[in-house]
DNA sequence: AGCACGCCGACT
DNA sequence: GTCGGCGTGCTC
């Protein structure tokens, strides 16, 4: 009797694919188990079981066999595929998108063409080819073995198959398909005394076997210190190759391997996970829990209270009100259970600090997760959690809600309104905010929601509707006085000759007044979608990408031109191809210029800056960071980056450059991410007790409402104003939104199919359609865009909306006219 | 998304 | 007349 699996394939196509499991895989095979399968042409690839069944559906005929299991134990764990399968079906894409962007590269291996120079090819062979058939074959005669991928790059063509194929005829080359196997586990080697232990005699018969190097000499004492072996009250332990080496720069590895041929010492190589090693104590609490103040104490009271008959509470603590230590506590609640946390973070704030203090508390129970990491570190997350599940607490960016967890009691999202949740490009176009609501729920875990200004959204839920619990912490830790926010009228200030360059000359005074107090002053300067780029100064010519839409970036490490759409690069050109000038110049950062600036005006100050140019290294953010708290710098320049939640040292002053091109965006959210930036960059000032801090917004503006609520710290009041907008225009919470984008590389095309498509979606869903438009940027890739937005009123079914997108998506690829347009949804989009 | 199959322009 | 361009359709 035939056994058949369904499969997860890793590829954008609706279901699953259907193959039989051989008998000798029949033991092996289980459910969320990684199988290699044939897919498609001669390729081999990575897919999940997603169920196994004695019969086949009808419908599929040409099924195939299953080439390999991989796994002794299941890779993905309930209920990691029933999360996969919701997010497919909310955010309308395959399965296999959700596959794709869940496990890391590394845990999916593919097959790819390799070809190799064939040994037994006749010499008489090569006289009958041609030039360009011979600069092939050395390529591959030097390289050895080839993909033929890599083959088509380093000719520079766009495909070789068929002359590799007329080569294989001949008999020249062969090709065969290899899997990419590119994850190393990471290796420690490590070094023991191999002397007798408490054997004074064996140790000078060791010393004198190396009498004669004072390198080895050298070696042999360090290790002895460092393993501890001359020490009789604790057990001899081994030696990192690393630990060594660094104990003296008279120690190389050399000097080990010659110690090694003398039999005085034993090299043993160890497999580690990366989050965990061995000598951190096996997950023992370094440090107690801090103590609540008052007000944190009732609040977690109150949480746990909510959670008794509610899943989701949002807790809305203003800033320095101290949310980190409560849930600290709750980690350990639930850490004591057994269970397992997440602590979802946005991408941007993944730093130290945080990190730091619940390391400090749970020790080798925290781990690390996010895109930042290297794919090797990240299967080695993977595997661990899969294979030998334990409590622990992941601290990760949005992806992190994919990880296997076995046993998660607990999911906590800080900074609940970030946008970076969403995820915009590749498929899935998930919020991991929501993501990991759904993850809890499939867990029986609760979910913490934490901010100091809640999304409209997600403040409704917990006051409106009550669908979420609300627990508010209103005091600040230690009573840190909220900062005097002042706007500054730029066009009234320019009117009046009150400004220098940039600056309000009453800003540069407080700055300066700031600085002589001793204290330090930040600058905001938001710079929202502008990269440095390249401008020709007699014509104000900007490069554009080719394929896209967009003005090229400039990449000062490369000194290119790079396309951030497509990643086409070009080289920065000496003249100007619009009116072949050579003045060609890059425009700086916003915030380049704006230090310039402030140089200038402040010649005796230390001035640091900090966007995304200077913190494109893994460590240089903290080091930012570090500086700016120890009080290295009087002045942080910097953009959106400096508003996150760190305690920077003693900032007296905050100013912000230009609070309009924050406002003025085109978008239904403007107003709310203004006010929450403005809000968290405010929350820097005044940090020391007792010694208020000052906040002045330049502005064209100074009567928009938003800033009103801003220089009043009144969140609630922005709320019930903004969710009188949201009431009269039909956007969230009263609607949900769902864009369509539709693509074809043909200008004409896009635009008629687009008008169609609109159309037969207007006799459907009436005024819940607008458009078509043209997005910001209208082509990328060379495929031109079309924009549609769709309201679907809170109380009407989504579902039902999604399933006619879906039907109309069909109708219109399937008639006599296919367009050969492509479709995709952001639902819920940022 | 890949990738293989199949029909049209430019070099021999 | 072939080589190689890319438009089109399929993947259990």
């Amino acid at each position: 009797m035939n056994v058949y699996a369904r499969i997860i394939v890793p590829r954008p196509l609706e279901g699953t694919f259907t193959y039989r499991v051989p008998d000798e895989l029949l033991s092996a095979a289980g459910v969320g188990k990684r199988v290699v399968v044939p897919f498609g042409g001669k390729r081999f690839v990575t897919g999940v079981i997603e169920s196994l069944s004695p019969v086949k559906d009808s419908d599929v005929i040409n099924v195939k066999d299953i080439q390999d299991v991989l796994d002794v134990s299941p890779m993905v764990v309930h209920p990691q595929i029933k999360l996969w399968q919701w997010l497919a079906d909310y955010y309308m894409c395959a399965v296999g998108d959700v596959f794709k962007a869940a496990m890391p590269q590394g845990l999916k291996p593919e097959s790819e063409s390799v070809v190799e120079f064939s040994d037994d090819a006749e010499p008489e062979i090569f006289e009958g080819l041609t030039s360009r058939e011979m600069e092939l074959v050395s390529i591959v005669r030097e390289k050895k073995k080839i993909s033929v991928k890599e083959l088509a790059k380093s000719l520079g063509v766009a495909s070789v198959e068929s002359r590799v194929a007329r080569l294989v005829d001949a008999g020249v080359l062969t090709m065969h398909e290899s899997m990419t196997g590119r994850y190393r586990r990471l290796k420690v080697q490590k070094v023991i005394p191999a002397i007798p232990e408490n054997d004074h005699i064996s140790l000078m018969a060791a010393f004198e076997a190396v009498k004669r190097s004072r390198g080895q000499q050298e070696t042999l004492t360090r290790l002895i210190a460092l393993s501890g072996f001359n020490n009789p009250t604790i057990a001899t332990k081994a030696v990192s190759r690393a630990d060594l080496l660094e104990s003296s720069p008279t120690v190389t590895w050399e000097h080990v391997m010659a110690l090694k041929r003398k039999g005085l010492v034993t090299v043993e190589t160890y497999e580690v996970s990366r989050f965990s090693s061995p000598e951190d104590g096996g997950g023992a609490f370094t440090a107690p829990l801090p103590e609540l103040s008052e007000a944190q104490a009732k609040a977690l009271q109150e949480i746990h209270q909510s959670f008794i008959d509610r899943s989701v509470t949002l807790l809305r603590g203003v800033t320095s009100s101290g949310k980190t230590e409560i849930y600290q506590h709750l980690i350990k609640y639930v850490l004591d259970q057994g269970r397992q946390a997440l602590f979802l973070v946005p991408e941007i704030a993944l730093t130290t600090q945080l990190t730091r203090r619940l390391q400090r508390v749970f020790g080798s129970k925290v781990i690390i997760y996010h895109s930042k990491f290297s794919d090797s570190e990240r299967v080695d997350i993977w595997r661990d959690m899969a294979t030998s599940p334990k409590p622990c607490v992941v601290i990760g960016a949005r992806s992190s809600v994919f990880l296997p967890f076995s046993n998660l009691g607990l999911v906590i999202v800080d900074e609940e309104h970030e946008p970076s949740y969403k995820q915009y490009d590749p498929a899935p176009r998930y919020n991991g905010r929501d993501a990991a609501i759904v993850l809890a729920s499939l867990h029986g875990a609760k979910t913490l929601l934490g901010s100091a200004t809640p999304t409209v959204e997600t403040y409704y839920k917990a006051k409106e509707t009550g669908k979420y619990g609300l627990v508010e912490l209103t005091t600040r830790y230690g009573d840190v006085s909220l900062p005097d926010i002042e706007l500054v009228d730029v066009a009234r200030e320019r009117q009046r000759k009150g400004m220098d360059g940039a600056f309000a000359n009453s800003v540069i005074a407080a700055g300066r007044h700031t600085i002589e107090d001793g204290r330090q002053v930040i600058f905001f300067h938001n710079r929202r979608g502008f990269s440095p780029r390249a401008r020709c100064r007699m014509c104000q010519f900007v490069p554009k990408c080719d394929h896209c839409d967009v003005a090229l970036t400039y990449h000062k490490r490369t000194n290119t031109l790079e396309c951030h759409y497509c990643g086409a690069v070009y080289p920065v050109p000496k003249v100007c191809p619009n009116c072949k000038e050579p003045t060609v110049e890059i425009e700086g950062y916003g915030t380049e210029r704006v230090e310039e600036g402030l140089d200038i005006l402040y010649p005796d100050s230390r001035i640091l800056r900090m966007d995304l140019d200077t913190t494109r290294n893994k460590d240089s953010y903290s080091e930012i960071i570090n500086q700016f708290s120890s009080h290295k710098a009087d002045i942080l320049v910097g953009t959106q980056m400096v508003t996150k939640g760190l305690d920077f040292g003693d900032v007296g002053l905050v100013a912000v450059i230009n609070a309009d091109n924050i406002i003025n965006f085109p978008d239904f959210r403007s107003c709310e991410r203004a006010f929450n930036m403005l809000e968290q960059v405010s929350g820097r000032a005044g940090r020391r007790a007792g010694a208020p801090g000052k906040v002045m917004i330049q502005t064209y503006t100074p009567g928009h409402p938003v800033l009103d609520f801003v220089s009043r710290h009144d969140y609630t009041g922005f709320y019930e104003h903004e969710l009188q907008q949201r009431r009269a225009f039909c956007y969230p919470p009263f609607s949900r939104i769902i864009n369509v984008f539709i693509k074809h590389r043909d200008r004409a095309t896009v635009d008629r199919v687009a008008r169609e498509y609109t159309n037969r979606l207007k006799t459907l869903l009436g005024n819940r359609v607008n458009g078509p438009i043209e997005p910001p940027v209208a082509r990328v890739a060379s495929l031109y865009i079309r924009q549609v937005m769709l309201r679907v009123e809170a109380e009407a079914s989504v579902k039902q909306v999604k399933n006619i997108l879906r039907e109309v998506y069909v109708e219109m690829n399937a008639g006599v006219e296919r367009t050969g347009a492509t479709i995709h949804y952001d639902v819920d989009p940022a």
